[in-house]
DNA sequence: ATTCATAATTATTAATTCAAAACTTCATTC
DNA sequence: GAATGAAGTTTTGAATTAATAATTATGAAT
């Protein structure tokens, strides 16, 4: 069995990764320093590519380098989460409104099957809250704009520094089940204005939920 | 005459800003590659603190790193630019909104005040380009909201990747500085909704002077 | 003459080494 | 007994060196 990838990326950016789910698991916990010497001997490899990859992650809003005194897992308070969960609303909203009236019907067929798998997924919350970032991707992807997928990304990224995020609330998954599904409707009327008030919706319910 | 800045930044954090005015003033054009080894010389420093520096950038966006054949330049094409401004104005006109409704007089008076110099500037492209940047930062700023702000900045960067700038061009100055007007009215008047409409209907008409 | 293969050169990637800075601890003095 | 300063240790930051991969050029064969 092969472990090397089809399209092989930079060691750093292999790190890169293998840090974001070290503290996305919190293995790595908010605030908390980051040791390279120690690091680097358990992956096995050198300090470089993996100074190199906390810079990367630096850049993201991750770990924040304080200078002579290394990196540290940034941590976000109640305002921090508040303000980021803003920012994506905003931005996926404004997508959610891309793709009302742009998507071809093949896409929103597409995003229909997602939807359908959202349901399929019940109660299992592992499974839900996957399919649900694959929705959401696949929206962003389908509203093609690489800049603002990016920007996305990296505040999720950002938001699951909180352990205790809304979207893993079991009790949530009918509600944003049925959110999900009458945003559908929309983006199917071909209704931006109120596909993307949908989806603000939906975000909207999901940081109270949080809170 | 010390050089040394009162908060020293990390070395690879000036060969990232070094880079930034390289890559805007087109010293390094769009689609080039970027000589590690040629640069490293140039700027007096080794090739590890430019490769850190670059690893920030290709966060950012500016250069794109292609495995094994080192950094280029990014290059944005005309739907790239469209991209990038359409997300700006979706940011900065909700930060508008935001600073209608949660700003302070004094922070009103602060952005009156540079408004004023805005005019003050008058033709001089260059002073003009500076103080219409001030404007919008501070604007930011207020918004208090430390995540948009570098999203901003970010994207501002990219945006100056391309040369041809709508906002150096001379013939809307006279324009901008009316839309910068009106959106200080629906500022001081504290009404969130207009003062995005505003703020969109800025960033609309940049657009349009620059296809 | 053209194409394919091999070798050599060039440039990136990663590990090691070196130097400088900050933190800690211990001792001395007030 | 507390505070200040110096020495030592630890860790970051940067340069150098080694190795790996890709591209280009050259030569031979068809």
């Amino acid at each position: 069995m092969s472990q090397a990838p089809l399209t092989p990326r930079a060691l750093y950016q292999e790190v890169a990764e293998r840090l974001r789910l070290q503290i996305f698991s919190g293995q790595l916990a908010p605030g908390s320093w980051i040791d390279e010497m120690a690091l680097a001997e358990a992956y096995g490899i050198s300090r470089t590519p993996l100074r190199e990859a906390l810079k990367v992650l630096a850049t993201e809003g991750l770990v924040t380098m304080k200078l002579r005194r290394g990196a540290y897992v940034t941590e976000v308070n109640a305002k921090d989460q508040a303000d980021v969960y803003h920012l994506l609303s905003l931005l996926e909203s404004d997508a959610a409104g891309v793709v009302a009236v742009r998507a071809s019907t093949a896409q929103l067929a597409d995003l229909e099957a997602i939807h359908a798998d959202l349901e399929a997924a019940g109660a299992d919350t592992e499974a839900f809250f996957a399919v649900n970032e694959r929705f959401h991707m696949r929206l962003l992807e389908i509203a093609d704009n690489r800049w603002r997928d990016q920007l996305c990304a990296d505040l999720r990224k950002v938001m699951k520094l909180n352990r205790h995020n809304s979207l893993l609330k079991s009790g949530r998954i009918a509600e944003s089940l049925a959110e999900h599904q009458s945003l559908m409707q929309a983006l199917l009327a071909r209704d931006a204005a109120l596909a993307a008030q949908r989806m603000r919706e939906h975000f909207a319910n999901g940081l109270e939920a949080a809170g």
